[in-house]
DNA sequence: CGCGAGTACGTACTCACGGTATGCCCACAT
DNA sequence: ATGTGGGCATACCGTGAGTACGTACTCGCG
């Protein structure tokens, strides 16, 4: 009952819908501590960032930053998931409207391609993001965002195939595509001319995927111990 | 002259030859201070071990560890470029004795994957490593020793299958062979049954070199923009 | 309208840790 | 035998993460 009248008796802003004014403040600096902390980290890496720099570049003190996170970690943790969910869902986005396993596939590589190309991505997740957070934390972060879809593409295309195999596998082989785009995310983002690198990148995925067709076609069985001559 | 008859003025002792016994005690204490700080490292990781703890641990002072050292990242460069060169020699190692590219493949990734199994591998040289020496520097002491060997065993089966690449799409395919294999590293290690995810790793490598081979065997043409059927 | 309550911060401090400055001691060359 | 410098110990400093506590303003209620 005296919950029932709330969406009159507080005080609304148009942008944030079901929110006192105290909450948008508070989400506002909230936000602003996050964004200086994710430009901060990006630039000067986890160690060379202090505190005072951050609170000072969000125009606010520690308290503040204290009250809203338990700690340094614990914010850069707020900036490692937004960043990750945003390369997440850029590439889902370029996975829409395609049909066909192959084109997905190249269409899921290109955008991750130029999403491990952003300096946030790179040093917050790539560089940073394990020693940061330890490696059980970081790969629980990347198992449900960008490693997802890696796995989804992976799933299409061995379907494609006509392949069938267990879920172990299946995640074997999704790890190996996955470590193998992010190193070549490096060369290309490494390179003098990222452009050329890019394209030898996709040539070279490209073929290994040509691999893999022809081995589809030509029926190969997929077993353990099966493809290998020795 | 007076240089000529050092060999018999300066204290020799059998082991180390051509050093005085200042010189054996000073490599003895950067040694133990090497060698605690691995441990150290790998425990605990870069941020969570204290200088203090490291010379508690080699019983010596931050004296002597700053006469060995301009400081912690020195220092930890010394652990990690030990602890690479020792993978790059368990590698090597594995790969002698093999003519044939293909079982130098398998054997060299056999290899990678029980060196990236080590503790003091994934803590020191995957997790930290990029973080605390900054990506360029990681990536030149990764060039000179564990990707030497891949490139290496990527140039010979390349060689194997006639394909002429040039050098840019070469490193390309070394990278994301080495990616890969990094990252089948960690399903392996990670699983509850590393055997099991041994196998599932060399099945699904297997089955891409099997790719190779038939592209091979078909004589299909390498160049950028080639294999794929879009 | 005021008023108690608690949220959202600000201020001042502590303490651990990386790094530095300085001095002593003993092996080593002469 | 002796000075000299390498090899280390000791004492100190600055920085920065984290904490304790104070304060003001918003909110919900009578």
């Amino acid at each position: 009952m005296s919950k029932s009248s709330v969406s009159k008796l507080v005080p609304r802003v148009p942008g944030v819908p079901g929110a006192t004014r105290r909450q948008q403040y508070s989400a506002t600096t909230k936000r602003a501590l996050v964004d200086v902390a994710e430009e901060l980290f990006t630039e000067n890496g986890y160690a060379a960032t202090s505190l005072d720099a951050i609170v000072a570049g969000a125009e606010v003190t520690k308290g503040a930053l204290y009250h809203h996170f338990s700690g340094k970690q614990a914010l850069f943790e707020a900036v490692f998931e937004r960043v990750e969910s945003d390369a997440a869902r850029a590439i889902q986005k370029a996975l829409k409207g395609h049909k066909d396993p192959w084109e997905k596939a190249t269409a899921g590589l290109r955008a991750f391609l130029s999403v491990v190309q952003e300096p946030r991505y790179r040093r917050i997740v790539i560089q940073e993001g394990p020693s940061v957070l330890g490696y059980e934390r970081f790969r629980e972060q990347e198992e449900r965002s960008t490693f997802a879809n890696v796995l989804e593409i992976v799933r299409s295309v061995l379907a494609a195939g006509q392949w069938d195999l267990d879920e172990a596998l299946t995640q074997t082989f999704a790890r190996i595509f996955f470590g193998a785009m992010s190193s070549a995310g490096e060369s290309v983002s490494g390179a003098e001319d990222p452009v050329v690198a890019a394209a030898n990148v996709e040539t070279a995925i490209g073929f290994i995927l040509a691999g893999f067709q022809g081995l589809a076609e030509s029926g190969v069985d997929l077993a353990p111990g099966g493809p290998t001559s020795s």
